[in-house]
DNA sequence: TATACTGTAATTATAAATATTACAGTTTTA
DNA sequence: TAAAACTGTAATATTTATAATTACAGTATA
């Protein structure tokens, strides 16, 4: 799983968290240990759906646009890694039946693969990761 | 998905494809557009877990030592991939609710994620993995 | 008008994946 | 019995992917 999905999680989680006021890419970035422009890029994605809005200038930084509970965590992995679980396989060689169609053979099987995931990670809302955190 | 799991399957079916004689580590190579110590280092595992059998010296190389129909792309993916589907967080940071705990709020929806997606695979054997790649 | 932000591009640094080289050990076969 | 064709594995080099850093234009706020 690519790195843009945990942070993308993680920064939504804060934001429910957080609900009161908008919170910096700095701030979130402190809380996941990364760096602020790497928060911005992987925020940018998810503004561009419209899971949050961003306001600039002083005070100013990110807001959850929906309810925590109305975001799953398939909504954010469709975003930020969809067709990521697909094993980047080599060159086709054509000359071996094996070689020819495996990549394709295989892509199928992650493809269906993708789905299945895909519903047990739309049992989870962001309002449920925040409860798991603070539960904790 | 790392690139062990498809260079496995890849190899299997092969195997599987020539089951006359043992396939060496430079043909299997040659199919999949790899290095062969790179063949070598992936069925070194399977070898280790039973999947396979190896002849040194000349005229030798790897064979399947259990019929294609009973070897599943479950039984592969944990032997070459077991945890990767874990997205890697950075480290953790106490002072933060959500940094603190997300790492381990994650590693279970994974964890529960990867027991669903190996469902999946389990449907699919290195038998049916040939048969795909025949009729293409 | 200084300050604290977003947005994004460009560059650099680091880590991970992969290929390559090397060589000891094992069979086969000529 | 010696050359050839293999496996097994370690060490090193190369390439590619990730991530951090720097830079700076634009926008609110106070």
């Amino acid at each position: 799983m690519n790195s843009h999905f945990s942070l993308a999680v993680h920064s939504l989680t804060l934001l429910a968290h957080q609900s009161e006021r908008a919170a910096s890419s700095s701030f979130i970035a402190e809380s996941a240990s990364v760096h602020p422009v790497r928060i911005r890029k992987v925020l940018s994605l998810l503004k561009q759906h419209g899971l949050i809005r961003s306001k600039e200038g002083a005070g100013g930084g990110f807001v959850l646009s929906r309810p925590p509970e109305a975001v799953t965590l398939w909504d954010v992995y469709q975003i930020t890694s969809k067709g990521t679980l697909q094993p980047r396989c080599p060159e086709e060689n054509p000359s071996c039946d094996v070689g020819a169609n495996m990549k394709h053979v295989l892509g199928g099987v992650f493809s269906d693969g993708e789905s299945v995931f895909g519903e047990h990670l739309d049992q989870y809302t962001i309002a449920d990761m925040l409860k798991k955190c603070i539960t904790n």
